[in-house]
DNA sequence: CGCCTATACGAAATCGGCTTCGTGTCAATA
DNA sequence: TATTGACACGAAGCCGATTTCGTATAGGCG
């Protein structure tokens, strides 16, 4: 087993200062032209390369980001997960990723796990239960540490920070409008139980397109879902006690589940109920009929929250100023509506 | 902006040497009562934590297992990644992410930016162009250096490490063997293009099923398709000119398309056509109908492979004994099959 | 011949924490 | 009273690389 070879090594074996090899290295203009030539070339055979956590301990920098998210396995986090491994590794930087399980506690001992020296800022999406908890105490105490945060899609306006984040309000408010556009007249929403900060402002998109377009709301019109996996009880008796023909899905999953459902019970789609999801995932693609979806470009969100992070980091001006990137979401129409 | 605090901070504030401080917040019995008291509510106050750079220089141990996986947005993969991280994590340890793309240099690049110390392991699975090249230098060099490394799912035989594994050929005998059993006679095949080690396995077991049950192999039955999305033109042809009633895919975005092209045509599953894919993923689950699926198990996968990889890394005897863990797949059965 | 300066390199501090080895003080004992 | 030892703490080296500052040697010049 070859060991790690290091400076000293090279000094030693060529019987000169450790800090002579460092210069040689270097290529600095203060060692002399053998003596240069002689230590690249051991270094070179030797295949030298320098310590990493030796160069980060020097440089308070360890070219490491933090990545928190509440779920790899969702669609959407892995692609923003992509987008942001793909700008970090562009710049150097390596991303260690940890899944917070939407849980409170384990955000939180993910975070210090990574707070003390381990990374050079944190890219997060909060987990449900931070969010139900609104306790935001972990954050505020690693951006007053001077640790940079940025935020994306799940969000919170307590914590002072940059922050990603699509236009929820407004993406469902044009796919209501697209729906009732096609001449869908009862349009229900499918959410989830409602501390999640988007599923809220979408269900205000949805509510203020009916508005506008002068369609009664009904509160009866929408079902709240659990987050898990379930017998598709709930949603079935749902489609039998009331009419609708058209729904909303504040998630993709919701969204195949609804279809599974209406095609189990006979109803056509889209010509007796047209459904719209949130997250164009493989699922929205490849399912029969193929899914309209609201496409949230997690790439994209995943590229720029990385791009905001790595400049507030190489910054070394501390003026404190944070902005909020809002990414449009588009509609990607497919076989579930009419148009 | 609180400043990160060190020994240093605390022991020019209590005015003891820094060798007190340390010893004191260790407990160690060395310091006096009075003083060690001193000390922890001083660094209490302060929430002092120790900067795990510097910790990682001294013992050499970064805590961090760096994973280089092909593709992040593949819910196999993912679900391996989750495994993995879940067993880390529970160790204390982190886990940095690289996504090679299916590219050979980038899966050098990333192997070279982490091997320098910052990670303690690898556990991979190798890109398909490394598959096909058959150059494992970069694994080789890793290796020699006395990094551990855990080869999963996209292995070679040309590498001397611990590596997990399905049971690939015997899972795909099965597979054929219960499509046979359901009276199925003529089964296709849908694969990639063939260097991937996995695929000819499969390949292995779905011609030993068809010769052990006399039924003739017929070669114009397996359709090697691209790993991207495209039209599906080729596959429909390949419905068009060749009659078949049952199909195995290697993987289940491979099904999905076989079903729907199937859909399209108007066959009838799975009277007309049965089919089963490997990777039993959220696509398989929620496809209507329901797709009989090779289930792969990812996440003990991972964590067979953290476990592995930890051990390892934490065993400081160097006797060189590597294993080769090879984990059930078991059918999922569903819709998609007759059963 | 003596002085000055450029050249080429080495010593040492630093990053933050751990750890080994001293050492000063005080009390107990011969 | 002198010796021994326990106790409580400090000095310093180390991990690996960088960087500032210092210095020996050489040559050039007056």
């Amino acid at each position: 087993m070859k060991k790690k070879i290091t400076l000293k090594h090279i000094a030693k074996e060529l019987d000169v200062s450790i800090s002579t090899v460092s210069k040689a290295l270097k290529n600095s203009e203060e060692i002399g032209r053998d003596t240069k030539e002689k230590i690249q070339a051991i270094a070179k055979l030797y295949n030298y390369r320098p310590n990493n956590i030796a160069i980060s301990l020097k440089n308070k920098r360890t070219k490491n980001i933090g990545v928190i998210i509440p779920d790899i396995v969702h669609h959407f986090f892995t692609t923003v997960f992509r987008g942001i491994e793909k700008y970090a590794n562009e710049k150097g930087y390596n991303v260690i990723v940890c899944v917070s399980d939407e849980s409170f506690d384990k955000e939180v001992i993910n975070m210090e796990m990574l707070a003390n020296g381990s990374i050079d800022g944190f890219i997060m999406a909060l987990s449900a239960e931070t969010q139900m908890k609104n306790d935001f105490n972990h954050l505020k105490e690693v951006t007053e540490q001077g640790i940079p945060l940025v935020l994306f899609d799940r969000i919170t306006d307590d914590v002072i920070c940059d922050k990603v984040i699509i236009n929820d309000e407004e993406a469902a408010y044009n796919a209501v409008k697209k729906l009732i556009e096609s001449g869908k007249k009862r349009i229900a929403l499918f959410t989830t139980e409602n501390y999640l900060g988007v599923s809220s402002k979408r269900a205000d998109g949805y509510f203020r397109a009916l508005k506008d377009h002068k369609l009664e709301t009904d509160e009866n019109l929408v079902l709240e879902l659990p987050f898990q996996f379930e017998k598709e009880d709930k949603s079935e008796a749902f489609f039998e006690r009331y009419s609708f023909d058209a729904v909303l899905c504040v998630n993709e999953i919701f969204a195949i589940r609804a279809m599974r459902t209406a095609q189990r019970m006979g109803i056509k789609i889209p010509q007796e109920l047209a459904i719209i999801g949130f997250t164009d995932g493989i699922l929205s693609k490849l399912s029969s009929p193929s899914l309209t979806a609201v496409a949230q470009h997690g790439n994209r969100m995943g590229e720029i929250a990385a791009q905001m992070l790595i400049e507030k980091v190489e910054s070394d001006q501390e003026r404190e100023s944070f902005r909020t990137e809002i990414i449009e979401a588009t509609i990607i129409e497919r076989e579930s509506t009419i148009h």
